[in-house]
DNA sequence: TGTACATCAGTGAACGCGCGTTCACTGATGTAC
DNA sequence: TGTACATCAGTGAACGCGCGTTCACTGATGTAC
């Protein structure tokens, strides 16, 4: 069976459904740690009907990675929306570098998960990464301080990947004390750093 | 051939030569994208005599852990003292955050270049990471402002993986200016957010 | 000093296994008349 | 409304390939006498 592409509703919910099981596994597992049938189990099918959706497995990721980026935005978004003014990039931070995000890689940041394989792809993979993180950043840099739009637009594009850093230490840490310790302390350094406006 | 340990002065040699062809090459394309061959091929030796020294792929990845970041504190160490007093954590900043350092992993922060990967290992192979982490950051806390060594050794753990997302941002983004700035700006933060003592 | 043998430090072909991918097939759904 | 056929959305066995690992082998070096 070769791929086509085809416009059937049934279709295209199955294919979506592959898209999401990918972009968690992927964050869970590493983008070399997973395989098309581990992918098709997830979303309840078997190997072969993937390639009614997908060319080969190379075209994947990038959907995978843009569903999961959506994601992460939209949460931050919403935990800034909910708090009171003056306390907003605050919750962006508490929320980036929460426990929860911690423990659950696989609904996080890709930036996180997967950042030191994501730097080794080839150009076009970056780029396309690199576009979607800048959609996100522009998303949320109305909530940084700074005096213009580029002034705040690049202090989130140094917070974000400093929080990621952060974030992915406290993955590797085994004593669990000293994981949420780290994350404390971080979340206060980032928040004296960049104070809400 | 089965394993066995060896006490000759040639075995000893080449044994090191394939550690730090590992530590290389591990950093350079990541610890799944690495084989026994290209290993032993860096090393100027053939894929079957891995065997004479180690009992597995498994056992060699903490070895060249320890070699990689052995290398790093020394470097980072040396720049410090060869700064002024009142420039030495600007030092190790700037070494850290450099284009040098971005444009090469392979000699590089095993964090940096491998973070996202190590913090999905077992607990066992991320234990012996922390140990060297922690290791290295003992090394370096002296530089860091704070009252106390807790203290200074707690705005290191900040620090240093903070500057870790930084560098692998800039080594996703394809635009060249754009991984310029983004370094250069985090240079001025943690550098204005960490005075020198 | 020369010779015989043992050990060292590898070589490189071959193995089983899991991966991405292909392909003949199948049951369910849609369409024509 | 019923029947015949086409298309859709998959299944699952089989493929070639690269990987980690094994193993029979080999040339160089060390040791005994």
């Amino acid at each position: 069976m070769a791929h086509r592409k085809s416009a059937g509703a049934k279709s295209e919910r199955t294919r979506r459904r592959i898209v999401s099981a990918a972009a968690a596994a992927y964050r869970e597992q590493g983008i070399s740690g997973v395989g098309v049938r581990d992918i098709m189990k997830r979303a309840g099918l078997t190997q072969g009907g993937f390639y009614f959706h997908f060319p080969d497995k190379d075209a994947l990721f990038p959907e995978a990675a843009w569903d999961a980026s959506a994601g992460l935005a939209t949460m931050l978004l919403e935990r800034a929306e909910a708090a009171p003014p003056g306390k907003r990039l605050q919750a962006i931070i508490d929320t980036y570098l929460s426990r929860e995000h911690r423990d659950h890689p696989g609904s996080g940041c890709m930036m996180a998960a997967l950042g030191s394989e994501v730097a080794r792809n080839d150009r076009k993979a970056r780029a396309s990464f690199c576009e979607r993180a800048n959609i996100m950043l522009e998303r949320i840099a109305g909530y940084f301080p700074g005096a213009t739009s580029v002034e705040r637009r690049q202090n989130a594009a140094v917070l974000m990947p400093s929080m990621a850093g952060v974030l992915i230490a406290s993955r590797v840490l085994t004593d669990p004390a000293a994981s949420d310790l780290l994350l404390e302390r971080a979340r206060e350094f980032f928040a004296a750093s960049f104070p809400d406006t």
